[in-house]
RNA sequence: GGAGAGGUGUCCGAGUGGUUGAUGGUGCCGCUCUCGAAAAGCGGUGUGCGAAAGCACCGUGGGUUCGAAUCCCACCCUCUCCGCCA
């Protein structure tokens, strides 16, 4: 992904400002743009000779045909000519090679500037556009209290965090019986609501990707660490769905009339998640492979901002169905990751361990992903390509959904109620 | 995994070292003809970089050469047959 050199050049100011924003660099812009120069003057320079050398190899070709002989001393004179064209050539072409590869790699460290309706600050600037639903105390009225959600699901058999840990390691559950329905009513709910009545084309992806995907999607070289590698084969264990199903179409122009492309895919995803264990982290709330059913959308660059708005309702909807309460959550620049230029965090209660979860991320990239993948419509047919726009957003990820449905919906006496929309799926209750 | 065939423009398909960015067909756009359509005819029609001239791109990356779609090497992918498996 990368900010574009046309964007670079001529509007340079909100870049910077963007980067600053972001407590990125802004000396990169300066940078980027000292070696855009430095590129066009080589290439400009290796152009013109290559002109002169094509113009000389021709009168050699024309020479030979009109009977000169093809080592004698006209020809020769030519072709040393040409020889030391050709050496100069080169010698410019290392400089581009050289250039362009650092410019690259700077252009991959100037952040995609944020919407100007994007709040400015650290994440204590992040605003809750709005809240639904009644979120559940923790604590009765009759002084029980909710249970954390590991807790009740040791008690019920359906998570072994145990299990998984001997099979795999930490971070890797196993889910057992009514634990393991659960999983799979979800992503068979979540995936027909989104094909059924928000229009999406659903799409099952391979879990694993190729270096170029990863690289097109942004995991590499930035976030390299995050995903488990097969080295063997060069392949990756998708982090989610958005790097296989956005990659579908890289490098491709898409013909107006194809547009939106929207798709919505389930996937295991794999995060090494490098860091820490702590309250943050117990139970299933952050685990090595967890579940999710992603939406992508490619859209016209005119279109991308309201696409935000009613990508972040479909996820929504599907919390509002499950009767979880939740907030939406607009994230502030220094909150926002590197790539977004604005982004929607759902979080859903959760009464047993007295958080917010994080279950959906919603974000607009604008033209900052499909540059880097090179994905292109055509506004009428034979006009010039454009770089169109992408999204995505989860709907939703199962792990921390499931801990909130634990919670949320746990009777005292250990059992717990299954969502209504589940029940057609699940029965009525678990662990009765 | 083994053997063979092949990767060229929207698609099909020519092209084995010198005006080939690439013949031809098809598709698409425009015009002529027609009441209209079809048919027919004529013209146009790739992408990127560049202010432009121009340069680059024939799966990808190297190499040979004055000059490579064309020759050499490596890799990737597709198809067919065999093997193996869910």
């Amino acid at each position: 992904m990368s900010v574009g050199l046309p964007r670079l050049r001529d509007d340079a100011d909100t870049v910077r400002q963007g980067a600053i924003a972001k407590g990125e660099d802004p000396a990169r812009v300066e940078e980027a743009l000292a070696l855009d120069r430095q590129r066009r003057e080589a290439l400009g320079e290796a152009d013109g000779l290559r002109a002169l050398r094509k113009t000389l190899s021709d009168s050699i070709g024309s020479t030979i045909k009109g009977g000169a002989a093809p080592s004698g001393p006209e020809v020769a004179d030519l072709r040393s000519r040409s020889t030391a064209l050709g050496e100069r050539i080169s010698g410019l072409d290392a400089i581009v090679t050289d250039v362009e590869a650092r410019l690259e790699d700077l252009l991959l460290q100037i952040p995609n500037p944020p919407d100007a309706d994007v709040p400015v600050g650290d994440e204590s600037a992040s605003i809750i556009v709005r809240t639904w639903g009644e979120p559940r105390a923790h604590a009765g009225a009759d002084g029980s209290v909710v249970r954390p959600h590991w807790e009740v699901a040791e008690a019920l058999g359906i998570i072994d965090l145990a299990a998984g840990a001997k099979v795999a390691g930490s971070g890797f559950p196993v889910y057992r019986g009514a634990g393991a329905a659960l999983q799979r009513s979800l992503i068979d709910y979540f995936l027909d609501l989104h094909t059924r009545e928000h229009g999406f084309t659903e799409i099952w992806p391979p879990a694993l990707v190729n270096s170029a995907s990863a690289r097109g999607t942004g995991q590499i070289p930035d976030k390299e660490d995050l995903m488990y590698a097969v080295t063997r084969d060069e392949l990756f264990l998708v982090p989610t769905a958005e790097v296989p199903v956005t990659n579908i179409h890289r490098d491709e122009i898409i013909e107006a009339d194809r547009l939106p492309i929207r798709y919505v895919a389930y996937s295991p995803c794999f995060r090494r998640e490098a860091g820490a264990a702590g309250k943050a982290t117990r139970g299933i709330l952050r685990v090595h492979q967890f579940d999710k059913v992603e939406m992508v959308c490619f859209e016209r660059p005119e279109d991308s901002g309201a696409v935000l708005e009613w990508l972040t309702e479909r996820a929504e909807v599907a919390l509002q169905r499950l009767g979880l309460a939740y907030r939406v959550k607009l994230m502030a620049t220094g909150d926002m990751g590197f790539t977004q230029a604005k982004k929607y965090d759902l979080e859903v209660w959760a009464p047993g361990v007295e958080d917010w979860l994080e279950v959906s991320s919603v974000s607009n990239f604008r033209d900052y992903q499909a540059r880097r993948m090179n994905i292109r419509w055509r506004p009428e047919p034979g006009a010039k390509p454009e770089i169109l726009h992408t999204l995505n957003g989860s709907g939703l990820a199962l792990a921390r959904t499931v801990a909130a449905i634990l919670e949320a919906y746990q009777d005292p006496d250990g059992t717990v109620r299954v969502p209504d929309v589940l029940r057609p799926r699940l029965g009525d209750r678990i662990g009765a």
